[in-house]
DNA sequence: TACAGAATTAAGCATATTTTAAGTTTTTAT
DNA sequence: ATAAAAACTTAAAATATGCTTAATTCTGTA
């Protein structure tokens, strides 16, 4: 799930991703309102949720909001306020916003907010599978039959998003921008490096691969 | 499981009401504490909870149990306290109420006292454990077997939250969190510290240890 | 005030992970 | 059949992360 942070103080702003990362998110950051504006608008880019400060640089949260609405963008936007601005707040969710969480907030909190926007009970187990290969979300464990593998962060990341988009072919675009996090002209194979890793981790000779190849375009795992 | 809560800030009651349903509790909202104290003793709804903002337009959150309880209701009572009025709190303990957490609070914070609310009408012994490591919230005692480990406060904390969420990945954020209550970013190695020491105190060499690391995530108990 | 235990910070070390880079193989189009 | 493009593989360099120890600060108590 991808996320863009509007916010223009930094100490904020990199707790929100680091913490947000940890539990999997890709998130993107925008220091002032008319970047995260541009961000937010940008068609390529499809985030599933903003996080908005109230008092940007640049442009407003509400005149975002706004913006963004007015293009018929429909994903959920919680709203960062300062404590004194509660008011403002109760107008922006008639302006279009979701929520709003009030500073100084408990992480938890957010998480509990986002995971409701997003209708993603906190609670559930959460597993991933195809086939053999079942991937638990909560331990963040791998198992092929019974058998644990071990996976680093990224090799899991990669795993996760072709799982999660199992039967449908995942760009190269699309695995850099969710798994990575890059933007722009990229000049890599890391992707290449980690399909590598995850097909010697997770296949065995004898039976067909988890992965196929689409040549030209990307990646994916099939429907079982 | 019916809930009432009675907090005249419409965003938390908003996003306590929704959070709280998403758990399936039924949930009735009363916006000051005058109708909150009438929907409570209103014989007809039997509430199996409340949960009550200490600061309340009409009547305070005090006075709200000690009326309830002086009409005989014996349900248990949640205050939610601004962070500056902890001893009033605490009075509010001694006046009747069962629990009480501090704004900001995290939902699933929340949740946990609720469901201990419910689940254990008064003082029974209530225990967590993984394998032959018990752990005793009342007398704050930890028994590897029968053998007692005599932890710090905030190793207790930290085995305690990492226990509590058995089964689930904590994130390093979650835990300084729950643990050491810092909210912003944080840029020390207490956890692993700590995470350490509670090693040292806990494993047994010849036996694998309680704690999983996830790399790049946090740490986890896992299920038995 | 001085002490002891607890909590935190700081630093170095070891190692796992991620990325880069370069050579090899496979596929596709002409 | 051959050239070009894309994908695969491997190894090394660079980076990040976690573990551990020791020093420092804090806190409660005699």
């Amino acid at each position: 799930m991808r996320i863009l942070v509007i916010e223009d103080e930094p100490g904020i702003a990199r707790f929100l991703k680091e913490g947000l990362e940890e539990e999997s998110f890709a998130v993107d950051v925008a220091e002032d309102g008319i970047k995260g504006q541009e961000m937010a608008m940008d068609n390529g880019e499809e985030y599933d949720l903003l996080l908005v400060d109230w008092m940007l640089p640049g442009m407003s949260g509400v005149e975002i909001v706004r913006q963004i609405r007015s293009e018929g963008l429909q994903m959920p936007v919680i709203f960062l306020t300062a404590r004194d601005t509660v008011q403002d707040a109760v107008f922006a969710l008639e302006m279009g916003a979701n929520d709003y969480i009030r500073k100084p907030f408990s992480f938890e909190e957010l998480l509990a907010r986002i995971r409701v926007q997003l209708r993603e009970p906190s609670g559930e187990t959460s597993r991933l599978a195809t086939g053999k290969l079942q991937m638990d979300l909560n331990t963040h464990q791998v198992f092929r039959d019974d058998e644990e593998i071990s996976l680093t962060q990224k090799e899991f990341a990669l795993l996760e998003f072709l799982l999660r988009n199992k039967g449908k072919a995942c760009s190269r675009t699309r695995i850099i921008e969710h798994v990575w996090d890059i933007h722009f002209d990229y000049d890599t194979s890391v992707i290449d490096v980690y399909i590598n890793s995850l097909r010697k981790k997770i296949d065995r000779k004898d039976e067909p691969g988890f992965i196929r190849t689409i040549r030209g375009v990307g990646y994916i795992i099939q429907e079982d």
